[in-house]
DNA sequence: TCCGCCCGTGAAAATACCTTTCAGACGTGA
DNA sequence: TCACGTCTGAAAGGTATTTTCACGGGCGGA
């Protein structure tokens, strides 16, 4: 094996400003039942917990000053003074913020305005949570090494595997070579040919997904530069991954599955990831663009076109198998 | 010596905590020299002082712990633990204060950290442009006959494919038969075969891509009821449309192609479509969703690897090409 | 000029708080 | 049912904060 398999939290945690909420939902799954009271407590309300000690928010929660320690880690920080410290500033924050807040989840009942209103206030709220807790470094070196890849390979099924191919496209459009699977056996059979300085690219919200884990991991194992997008950075997919990219998890519920959000944090880390590329192979990357764009153009007929659209627009080579306009008789 | 109190913070007077420069100032007559040094630290880099310990302070400021307290006490504090705590969330305020200021466009030579919060803010720019200026009649005629459609077509290409793509796969998931078209021919082909009550769903940007225009026509003349997911209202595509829903456009740049805000915009719209139909539909829909959920479980593996990864990696428990031992007769 | 009071100050003791260790409790899979 | 690994809190062990206390220097009065 190549790679050394790193530590998955490490230092790779910054202390984290306002992305604590969505840090809470992100490593809430990985949390023990005391832990999740604790974490619980924590992002329902940052100003009050901030007042408290140690002691006082295990006995708030229920629990004792280890398991307090304990979550104040997992979340990133050195110890529970320093998750406090976070908490202050973070009360701070939304005192002045003052959001307006929608929070509210989608009913059976809700008007359809309700539903654009908190359909878009939640997606809002799930980009700024992503740019909050998106690792720098990691997201540097991810672009670093596509930026120079011979070959990208991008793995992901269902909602994931849309992003993949989005991400693809975007490559491709500035020159780069890059492909997305959404077949796991043609995914595996492809990892297989990747060699060092190639990049795989697996993006999975819940972090556990086989049919997405098992490429990426035949791709590292070739010497591939492995990276994962992922809401689970503690999940197995990172364990063959050089760098993690962290997504973030919103709250779901039955009328909105949790593929909305993750897909729009996916997206997000996406477009960065696109953008950073291209401004390191800005020389390649800026006409390659233009050109794409150039090629495609008539294939849209004249803007205002209209009616004209009959006289002289694209018109697909051969008719299908179909006579058009068979007018009723 | 005087009491060279300087200024330092502006005009630019944040809501409430700021009161402790304010107070600094007020009170630095009545402090000795030792306290004034502390006072003067504080308000000076009140991001800095959150980070030292009572010891840290008084060695910076050159004086002993019990001058630190008694200047926070003088302040108004209890201890220097809480006059940490206050820092820390000065600190934090004036943080975000300073945050809006990301509206330039990107450049070449942005850092990432940059990208990321430019692309982030955009793009909930986008989002609340486009939940501002749906059309709630239109989107409420389109999932009107969304719900009742026998059959749901979609047609788009490039970016817009996968958008279509993403709406089909969320109708299939709560029972409803929907399909993505990226194929021209064969869009225009599956097109012929609507009727009536079936519903047509053309996405494109510009309005006017022929490849997805087309298709949109051939369902409309069909008796199709036809919606038409566009950044352009008065576009071609609008002809053939029963229902036109309008995403936003947002300027792009060099390095920030269309599609992407518009991708986003798009999103937003068949995330409303979605949850609209969903609700509408709420008997079948919630069984279906949850009934998906659970048919995938299986595709993914235990959650818990965590830590534990170190000591046992995980192993994905089928292997990729799975046999599923089909057991022979 | 000298004396003595008093305020300001920091060293060090005392306390509060945070962190770590460890062993029992709990659940889980064989 | 048993064995094992994980989770958990009690208590020990450290740090950070607070308090105490004594020293030193300035200033007014003799």
């Amino acid at each position: 094996m190549t790679h050394e398999v790193k530590e998955i939290f490490a230092g790779a945690a910054p202390p984290a400003p306002a992305a604590l909420a969505a840090k809470v939902r992100t490593l809430a799954p990985s949390m023990t039942r005391s832990m999740q009271r604790v974490a619980e407590a924590v992002a329902a309300d940052p100003a009050g917990c901030a007042a408290l000690t140690v002691t006082g928010l295990a006995e708030l929660t229920g629990t004792s000053e280890a398991t307090v320690v304990r979550t104040a880690r997992l979340l990133g920080y050195p110890g529970y003074r320093d998750l406090r410290l976070a908490l202050a500033g973070l009360a701070a924050q939304q005192q002045s913020g003052r959001a307006p807040a929608v929070t509210a989840d989608i009913a059976v009942d809700d008007p359809l305005a309700d539903v654009v209103a908190k359909l878009a206030y939640d997606e809002q709220q799930t980009l700024a949570d992503t740019a909050a807790a998106l690792d720098m470094v990691q997201l540097g070196a991810a672009v670093a090494a596509l930026a120079t890849a011979p070959r990208v390979e991008i793995y992901g099924v269902a909602a994931s595997g849309l992003v993949a191919q989005d991400l693809a496209q975007k490559l491709l459009r500035i020159g780069h070579i890059a492909h997305a699977h959404s077949d796991p056996h043609l995914a595996v059979t492809n990892a297989v040919t990747l060699r060092a300085k190639d990049v795989a690219i697996a993006i999975t919200h819940s972090g556990s997904t086989g049919d997405v884990i098992e490429p990426l991991r035949v791709a590292f194992e070739h010497g591939a530069t492995t990276v994962a997008i992922t809401g689970r950075p503690d999940g197995a997919v990172s364990q063959y991954a050089d760098h993690v990219l962290t997504t973030s998890t919103a709250r779901e519920s039955e009328l909105r599955p949790a593929a909305m959000s993750s897909r729009t944090s996916q997206l997000l880390v996406v477009d960065c990831l696109f953008v950073g590329v291209a401004q390191r192979t800005y020389e390649t990357a800026a006409p390659a663009l233009a050109a794409s764009y150039e090629a495609l153009a008539h294939r849209h007929s004249p803007a205002r076109a209209a009616a004209a659209a009959a006289a002289e627009p694209f018109r697909p080579a051969n008719p299908p198998p179909d006579t058009k306009e068979p007018p009723p008789p």
